[in-house]
DNA sequence: TGTATTTGACCTAC
DNA sequence: GTAGGTCAAATACA
């Protein structure tokens, strides 16, 4: 956590282990490419902070704000660290879910049905044959802050959504708004949201993303090739503005003992949307670090540290998926240039 | 008239 | 039993 401390970082050649012991531990091409991605993605957090690191040894920044920041980088460096070594165990453990068995919504017995075929015994369940409660679905969550009361910005993130319901939560102050695709029906696109206004705060919104997008909307929406540009990606602010998307936070499973374990070990992504080959995202924002944004917990991950560096105030948060499968939304890998971006693969 | 929103009821997970 | 998520009829709006 200190910039003294001992460097537990992983050499090169242990993360092409996590990364080859995260291909063989793999059957199912999805969970291959899953696996890849998360090992690619926590190697190039990885990289971007030695980059970071090494950057802050050459300029010398000076005194207190250069402490700061080494103090904030070697923290998130361990942080990685330990989240590669995770990803390893989560694959290479003998006992670790092999691949399939995560709940998947496409694999559903019940899916292939319609609305209208919804069987009588599960009377709510979705196009996708999916029941109301969509548990297993993958879901993240990102804060959005308005500039008024009045701002709706948050429900406006580039895609389409149809308000289908809204339901008072106990303990909460305002309501829970749930969002699905306006395509649901003639695209059988099941991405769904809820928006709900954070209580300490009317301006800031809690949004939660259930499912991914498979519609055309999604492919028209896909993130511009900011990763060869080094450009942000942003959702397209299309309503009112001042919008602030804050992060993507994957939520995880919360009630699975090797969440408690995985939660002491905190980690950021630096993800591309994962909307791009219909995987989860729905366009959701992207969890690049623009300068100024503010990262916030999720109700399951464990800040682990807080520093304000020159217009970032990160809060750096960890959460998991005892089998992963939640994290589909941003490891699916269709796309091939998201391994290019590794220096490691 | 077609589409979107509202809202009470229903269903399921916990 | 309760709370959260979804359905679907009613309603509003363009």
């Amino acid at each position: 956590m200190n910039a003294g401390s001992p460097d537990i970082r992983p050499s090169e050649g242990e993360v092409r282990g996590a990364w080859k012991c995260l291909m063989e531990g793999s059957s199912s091409s999805d969970r291959y490419t899953e696996r890849c991605a998360l090992a690619t993605e926590l190697a190039q957090v990885l990289d971007t902070v030695r980059q970071l690191e090494a950057q802050m040894g050459a300029k010398g920044i000076a005194d207190d704000g250069g402490e700061r920041c080494r103090a904030l980088v070697s923290s998130m460096r361990s942080s990685v660290d330990r989240s590669i070594h995770i990803a390893m165990s989560l694959c290479c453990a003998p006992g670790a879910p092999g691949p399939g068995s995560p709940p998947s919504a496409e694999g559903s017995p019940r899916s292939g049905g319609s609305d209208q075929g919804a069987d009588s015994r599960c009377r709510g369940a979705n196009a996708a044959g999916q029941c109301k409660k969509r548990k297993a679905l993958p879901k993240w969550s990102t804060q959005v802050r308005v500039n008024t009361v009045q701002d709706v910005g948050p429900l406006d993130d580039g895609f389409s959504w149809r308000k289908y319901g809204q339901k008072d939560i106990l303990g909460a102050k305002y309501p829970r708004a749930y969002f699905r695709c306006t395509y649901r029906h003639t695209q059988s696109c099941h991405a769904s949201k809820q928006v709900q206004r954070a209580d300490g705060d009317p301006l800031l919104f809690d949004v939660v993303y259930h499912g991914n997008h498979t519609c055309a909307q999604c492919n028209s929406l896909q993130r511009p090739r900011h990763a060869a540009s080094g450009e942000q990606w942003q959702p397209q602010p299309a309503g009112a503005g001042g919008q602030e998307v804050s992060s993507i936070i994957p939520v995880g499973l919360k009630d699975e003992g090797l969440v408690k374990g995985l939660l002491e070990t905190p980690f950021s992504f630096q993800s591309k949307p994962a909307c791009a080959a219909d995987t989860g995202g729905g366009g959701a924002p992207n969890s690049d670090f623009p300068a100024g944004c503010t990262l916030t917990a999720s109700p399951f991950v464990s800040p682990a540290v807080v520093r304000n560096v020159p217009d970032v105030e990160v809060e750096l948060t960890s959460t998991t998926d005892s089998q992963m499968a939640d994290m589909e939304f941003m490891l699916q890998l269709a796309d091939a240039d998201f391994l290019d971006n590794s220096r490691y693969f």
